[in-house]
DNA sequence: CGCATAATTGATGGTTATCAAGACCAGTGG
DNA sequence: CCACTGGTCTTGATAACCATCAATTATGCG
């Protein structure tokens, strides 16, 4: 494979130096393509599906419907991310999957992992250390939505996700595109479509953000990060403990 | 060591049969015991401890603390879990940790799992899938923070905690013992102390559940699932993917 | 151009927060 | 034995935040 421009070994190399090995183990993950359509269902609870997938191009969101209608988007995914990952601990997947814009996946299947685990340790770790930071990222996104008011959640969303952009791609300054309808950052974050459009206003009658033709630029981001004592949680990860 | 009665062990064993090489490795983790009083703070986001904690006895919460005195806790840890796991992935703690009641703890530190990840490739998966179980676990409460009313945030909360504690304790029925105050509840579930009792007593008056003296009775659990389309999380994983 | 989707704005209402007072209980010291 | 205390729970009155509903205005696309 060598020199590939694969967004999940350039992620992964934001945190080790990954061997050779490391590297043919994953271009494994990303040997089939498969392009969606903006607003495909790529898979849903009901079906059984055992795929997990990197994400080569566009965004994507997992979710979780309501018996009567309502919904919680629980994860915007980018490219070079793995989509499915905590599905690993069951049958078949836990939430639903859609493409916010035309986007290109990765299939495989579970046992993908199996030789990693076997024959890559700090590999290995490496995922199980993504696989934590997850943890607290959904556990932030709890904070966001049990004890913070609808301005602050949306302070919150955005830093999470611009902080996750600049981690591939160091030229986001401070402006970020946002493929998503008020609707989907409403059900992200536990409000409706209207409460965020008031939301937004009032945020930018403030002055901290301003509203561009397919985004946000932040404008005084330290002024949101402190609103919501924001911790950015992907810069920088402790590898110190790994094997090697 | 051989026939211990390690809750983790215990816990480990429901979805797994473990080789004496991996029960070797996790005595390990339980080598050290620290005794700690109710309401006690373990460790807490200030200091920079790097010791993870398998719990012995006692019931203990995560939480974060916002800056104006808000609070949201992330998770109830009981007898047999790993606390602090997702910690792994930072320099220090990400939450803090207090004891509900007296309880027993083991630290033990990150290089721990150092032994597991590069010896034990099956303990490693099983590791790892109880990471991502958790991960879905955090996204069901996201769904009751983000998008239930009180009434389901609390029946949500219940099935949860008697779900967990069927997997060590068989004989838990339809009872169970709530060592948390009401406030305690409320930052689990996004509600002030107030609206907690508002709402047991409103879900008492419907008959679907009772208060005893030291906890909960849930008369009619069904009609609680179905409420909030409870998927119970603990019972079953996939393990059809292990490596042995 | 016409149609569907998305965003905005205003009026009204409901769920939950806040505030405050009182009841209950366990432990403690007089 | 009995006030006293601090913690917890309960209950009621009021208020804030956000949801809901509805109408209107962009925006994009065949």
């Amino acid at each position: 494979m060598g020199q590939t421009d694969s967004c999940l070994i350039t992620k992964l190399s934001h945190y080790v130096d990954l061997s050779d090995h490391s590297r043919e183990l994953l271009s494994e993950l990303e040997k089939e393509e498969r392009a969606v359509a903006r607003h495909e269902e790529v898979y849903s609870v009901a079906e059984k599906s055992r795929f997990m997938y990197v994400v080569k191009s566009g965004w994507l969101y997992s979710y979780i419907d309501l018996a009567d209608g309502r919904r919680q988007i629980v994860k915007i995914h980018h490219p070079g991310d793995i989509v499915g990952l905590p599905d690993l601990a069951f049958e078949g997947p836990t939430s639903n999957l859609r493409a916010c814009e035309p986007a290109v996946l990765c299939p495989f299947p579970k046992q993908g992992l199996n030789a990693i685990l076997t024959s890559a340790p700090q590999l290995s770790a490496l995922l199980f250390t993504l696989s934590v930071r997850d943890n607290v990222v959904l556990v932030d996104n709890m904070t966001a939505l049990g004890r913070m008011s609808a301005r602050e959640r949306i302070a919150w969303f955005l830093l999470d996700l611009i902080s996750r952009l600049r981690i591939t791609n160091r030229n986001v300054t401070d402006a970020l595109r946002l493929p998503l309808t008020q609707t989907e950052i409403g059900d992200m974050l536990g409000l409706t479509n209207v409460y965020v459009s008031k939301s937004f206003s009032s945020l930018e009658r403030d002055g901290v953000l301003e509203r561009t033709v397919d985004g946000v630029r932040l404008l005084r981001e330290q002024d949101l990060a402190d609103m919501v004592d924001f911790k950015n949680r992907y810069a920088d990860m402790d590898t110190s403990w790994f094997p090697c």
